[in-house]
This record gives C-alpha cells, structure tokens and sequence, in this order.
DNA sequence: CAATGTGTTACCATAATGGTAACACTAAGG
DNA sequence: CCTTAGTGTTACCATTATGGTAACACATTG
C-alpha cells in the first residue's frame, strides 16, 4: 500500500494554497491533519526537495507553495514523496536462473508493472492542488479559509 | 510499495501454463522462483480462492490452471494477492473537523486515488498470463519447457 | 538577545512481509 | 491397508517501513 505520506502531502500543498501568500507554520498544518508537527516537516523536506513549497526560516516564517497550485499536479505530489521508488515489487531473492521462466520473467514483469505505474501517474497528473482545493471547495460550500 | 506476492503469483502462473495440464508441485515452483514451498503454497491459496487455479490434492497432485491463460489477465492476479485493498493509504488519524480542509479532503483524496488505481487496474487488465508466456519466450527463443 | 520557526537526527512501537517448520488431511498405488 | 507424496494452514521469527515523539542546531525577526 502507498504509505499516507501521499494523502498528508496533498492534504499540506491544499492547505498552503489557503494560505494564498502567507507561510503557514508545520505546528499549524499538523493540528489540521492531526499530526505532529515534526511529522509534517519531514514531508515538507520532501516536498521542498522537489521544488514544490518553499521555507522561510525564523520567526514569523513558515512554508509557502513555490510555484501556482494550477502547476502542482498529483503526480508531481506522487513522485516527490515516494523519491521515484518503483511502484512494484519484484522478487526478494532472484528466480532461478536454470528455469526459462524464472530466468526471463522479471524483464517480462518490469515491463508490465512499469507500464500499470506509468498509467498511475498519468491519471494523477491530471489533476492539480488546484482541482483538489475546488473539489473541497465544492464540498462544503460555505467554507471558511481558516480553522475555527 | 506493492508486495512481491503480485510478482511472484504472476510467476507461479505463467509456470503453470508451461505445464500444460500437468499439476505442478509447490516445490518445484518454488525452485524455480527461488523460495520456501510454503510461501508458493500461501500465495496459491490466494489464486484458488479467486479462482485462478485448482489444487489436485494428495500423491501425484498439484496445482493446475482453473482457466486458460488467455483469460487470466494481471488486474484478476492483483486483485487476488491484494484482496481487494485499496492501493493508497489516507490518514492515520482523522483530519481535523474544525478545518475546512481537514473536514473535507478525504472524500476529496478517495475520488483521486480511487481514479489513479482505476487507471492501473484497466492498464494492467490488459494483459494476460498468456501475454506474459509469450513475451517470456521471446526474451529466450531457444526456451525449453522444463527446468534442467 | 529572546522568541519563534525550520531542518534534521535519533529512537520507539507497530504493522506488514517473507522465510521456516510443523502438522492435519487427502489421494494414489503398491 | 499402508506408505508415499502432495496440499492447506497455522504459528513463529527476523527484517523492514512507517509514523509518532523528543531533542537540538540553526535562522530570522524585532
């Protein structure tokens, strides 16, 4: 299973977007995925690495996005925090060589898997923090910008 | 990261199918994917319980293919080793209610995910066991159907 | 210089995974 | 009928990934 740190970044990269130019705090961004703060900042580490978000260090810093939330697609989110690790598995130890299956099905499953990982990403990279904050939006319509 | 259960069923078939209506042991599929019979044995009660093979019990027993190999495609493999669990993990904890984020972005993230392994399954649902024989054979024209 | 942040590290508990051994049960064939 | 060769299942272990937590160096504001 893809580890929640998917659902926490994305959950982050919408909250930054609420902020609309003002960083906001891990300590804040935690009590709203009711996390610890700590939690948050090592997948901002991740996300910053990638190029997505941006820190500004000191008092009355915070991170911000650094880019649009229109150019931050789920497949950028996807990639930042899994670090390009292959979406499938494939065998702990090596198949026999000796057997003609075993000594040709891994080249067989890399390209499957690769290809069912490519169409992941393709359908995550469709859409956008951007969608993803309308899409909330459109859930609760009398939405207010900051927590309670 | 998906499990090696998925690359690891997918090999146990495509032996089958060299078998060609012969049941295999779990202990020569295991050597051939290089394992404990007992792991071959777990992941095969996961494939008889979707139907994808048949166990003859007893002396001289095995495991055959309960249908063609052309009929078997790797969205029915992945969703017998994975049970039918979602691919994308969301929050450990609840989001925070009193944030209209939090309140609202895991129905949000279920839409997204479930989207993205809609578009894996349907990718890999366009290949079969029979599919990945071939392309085993091609890798390794001169392939003998045995192990020496 | 104090206060408020980030970035990073280290450590822990938990869960999933694969490897292993054991054992009840089933069927074939003398 | 009994031996042999299998499956199916359980239990247990070691390893790994994960998320929660505390701690601390460093940066910036005022």
């Amino acid at each position: 299973m893809i580890s929640s740190r998917f659902a926490v970044a994305v959950h982050i990269l919408t909250l930054l977007e609420t902020g609309r130019g003002e960083p906001l705090t891990s300590e804040y961004m935690a009590g709203s995925v009711n996390t610890n703060p700590a939690v948050v900042r090592r997948i901002l580490s991740l996300l910053a690495r990638a190029g997505l978000t941006r820190a500004r260090m000191g008092a009355g810093g915070g991170t911000l996005l650094a880019r649009p939330a229109e150019a931050i697609t789920l497949k950028d989110v996807y990639r930042a925090v899994e670090c390009g690790e292959r979406l499938f598995a494939l065998h702990h130890e090596k198949p026999n060589p000796k057997c003609p299956v075993g000594r040709n099905i891994q080249a067989v499953l890399e390209r499957a898997t690769g290809a069912a990982q490519t169409a992941l990403e393709e359908q995550l990279g469709g859409r956008t923090v951007a969608d993803v904050m309308a899409e909330v939006r459109s859930e609760d319509p009398d939405l207010r910008s900051a927590m309670v």
